[in-house]
DNA sequence: ACCATTTGACCCGG
DNA sequence: CCGGGTCAAATGGT
């Protein structure tokens, strides 16, 4: 329409700040969270525990900040043939993607939500391919969370991944924004020991998660709750 | 037959 | 043009 790229000029290097700084956040983000698994059960204790907490809001809430200030508008002459899903009835662009969080879990999938994998690609100097997934409910409901996995070059013994959120789940929320999920797990020590025989689950675990806790659960009780299941998956 | 995944082509920004 | 993200037809499983 009338939106030039005016405003993109005069805020060019802060762009390019945002690039930097949310590079920087998203490094802190994977660290805190190899720091975590390298503290193994000390990281449970409750003080640690809360500044884990703390560190995942801090960081997330910086990172939101960033992404948010860095989304203006462009230029958006751009008309192909196949344009079809620029924006929703809601007028949220789906082609954008807004980091939510970023994660580095030894085990990727069931983080309560479903997804439908649309696309795999090699990336440059990755060995291994990067896969692309999109909520379940994005047609029906129109929800734009998407996710990306791409297992890490290290060869660790249980393989890392690393999961990037893009947008907000707007599907299957009831009345809070902050929805407490349930994952089933039997015990859901952090360490590393013992983890491969968990079997039964006969425990529930629930828990309120806002969006940066959720980071803290999915990395932390994905482990042997993602074990079986993911089995089951591959099966 | 339906639905999710696979996979090569296509799109798009840098 | 290249690299990363997405589309969509083909494929496979149930």
């Amino acid at each position: 329409m009338d939106n030039k790229k005016d405003a993109s000029r005069s805020t060019n290097h802060f762009e390019c700040d945002h690039r930097m700084a949310i590079e920087g956040i998203k490094r802190g983000q994977e660290l805190t969270n190899q720091l975590k698994d390298a503290l193994g059960f000390s990281a449970t204790s409750e003080p640690v525990s809360k500044l884990f907490h703390g560190i995942h809001s801090g960081l997330n809430n910086a990172l939101s900040g960033l992404q948010y200030a860095s989304n203006a508008p462009s230029s958006k002459s751009r008309e192909s043939k196949k344009n079809s899903l620029e924006e929703d009835s809601l007028g949220v662009n789906l082609r954008r993607r807004n980091i939510v969080a970023s994660i580095a879990s030894p085990t990727p999938h069931y983080d309560g939500h479903q997804w439908r994998k649309y696309g795999e690609k090699l990336i440059n100097n990755s060995k291994h391919e990067r896969c692309y997934y999109r909520c379940t409910y994005s047609k029906e409901l129109k929800c734009p969370a998407t996710k990306t996995v791409q297992r890490e070059d290290s060869n660790t013994d249980p393989p890392m991944y690393s999961v990037i959120y893009y947008n907000h789940h707007i599907c299957n929320h009831k009345s809070s924004e902050y929805e407490p999920f349930v994952i089933d797990s039997t015990n859901f020590s952090t360490n590393e020991t013992s983890s491969s025989t968990a079997s039964q689950e006969t425990a529930s675990f629930e828990a309120y998660a806002s969006p940066s806790m959720e980071l803290h659960m999915l990395d932390e009780f994905g482990m042997e709750t993602d074990q079986h299941r993911y089995k089951s998956l591959q099966d």
